[in-house]
DNA sequence: TGTACATCAGTGAACGCGCGTTCACTGATGTAC
DNA sequence: TGTACATCAGTGAACGCGCGTTCACTGATGTAC
């Protein structure tokens, strides 16, 4: 089962966007990096902006799998544990990304076709803080959050400083140094601190 | 006192990137805007990075002035509504600022550049939260934090939430609507039970 | 005062370049008889 | 089996356009005598 030249194409428009800059990611750079003429992309999209959808809809990764499993295993484990996952994992998807992320406010048009996309595919990067919001529910039943918590204000406080340092790393340029920037464990603590 | 060239392509040019987006801000667009021909900008800036550069040095506001003058006042006021204020001052900074901060990672170069100019000046995004640690700091002189308070893990969360509320906001395209999105004083109260 | 010249903010029109996009085409593979 | 044709992934080369940038110029203002 052999990558298709639709598959091949995204994987080159997101390498490029990634190596290069958004703004230089052009139709003749991602037909080199894919190994096609640029004739053919355009055989697989409409132009370049049907093109960039399909990279933010379908090559954008997502910790929400994380809040999934996390949720149907509520109570179980260690909650401060879960809780520095979710940090990590928040961390690591948001330095991953903000570059990318933060380009699309440059095209307004683009940024406006993609947010409806995402709407009508009911996702968005407020469906992570609600997800986290249903498993601080999930814990609340389980016992382990308590009754007048503000569910909210805690999902948004934890994604929320994880996406903080994410910004300040990548505006740095060294998307790696998580742990001097942020100490996941001390977040996890506070935040269930918080949540009890 | 009528203001210079410069300044009017200057304020020109951020009003162009708010309004039609850094992507589609353009030497043409900019000298259309501040009533000179495009051969005036070649007069006042070397080229169009370097105008830009101006524009992110000279023309991006802060909020760090109200931190400045909290640290100086430390003590004094209902610490809940001072916190408040940060708050609601970081929110607005922002989401003001979010589109045109985010589109700079869309061009690596000029982000390196504007990285080193505002590392030469001693400033940077990641100043506000040690602008802020310094405040805590203050206020524990003041005896109203805890010795054994975490400073910079609640200056990141106070600001983290901010920033990802602004971020949230300006992806749904309404930068306006802070009340609905994140209750600063609910955050404010969270953070100082986290200082004491 | 008038006259000659220097300075200087600002411009119209052109420039080369690289972009996104299209078109007529090719050559390999599949299919019918 | 060979032959004639259809299909289809992919391309080379060109296209018009708008971009950033430059150049020779203008016309108003200041200055010297």
């Amino acid at each position: 089962m052999s990558t298709s030249t639709r598959d091949r194409i995204l994987d080159a428009a997101v390498e490029v966007m990634r190596t290069v800059g958004f703004a230089r990611t052009t139709t003749k750079e991602i037909a080199r990096a894919a190994g096609y003429s640029e004739a053919t992309l355009y055989k697989q999209f409409e132009d370049k902006t049907d093109l960039f959808l399909a990279v933010l809809r379908e090559r954008m990764p997502s910790f929400v799998p994380v809040l999934n499993r996390l949720t149907e295993s509520a109570g179980e484990g260690d909650f401060t544990a879960n809780l520095t996952e979710v940090a990590a994992a928040a961390y690591a998807f948001y330095a991953a990304n903000f570059p990318v992320l933060g380009s699309v406010f440059s095209e307004p048009k683009l940024l406006a076709a993609h947010r409806d996309n995402v709407h009508k595919a009911g996702a968005g990067p407020h469906r992570a803080n609600e997800r986290l919001v249903d498993y601080f529910r999930a814990e609340r039943v389980a016992g382990r959050v308590a009754e007048g918590a503000n569910l909210e204000l805690a999902a948004t406080i934890l994604l929320g400083a994880c996406f903080q340092a994410a910004f300040l790393s990548s505006f740095d340029g060294r998307p790696e140094d998580r742990g001097t920037l942020l100490d996941v464990g001390a977040l996890a603590g506070t935040v269930e601190r918080i949540l009890t």
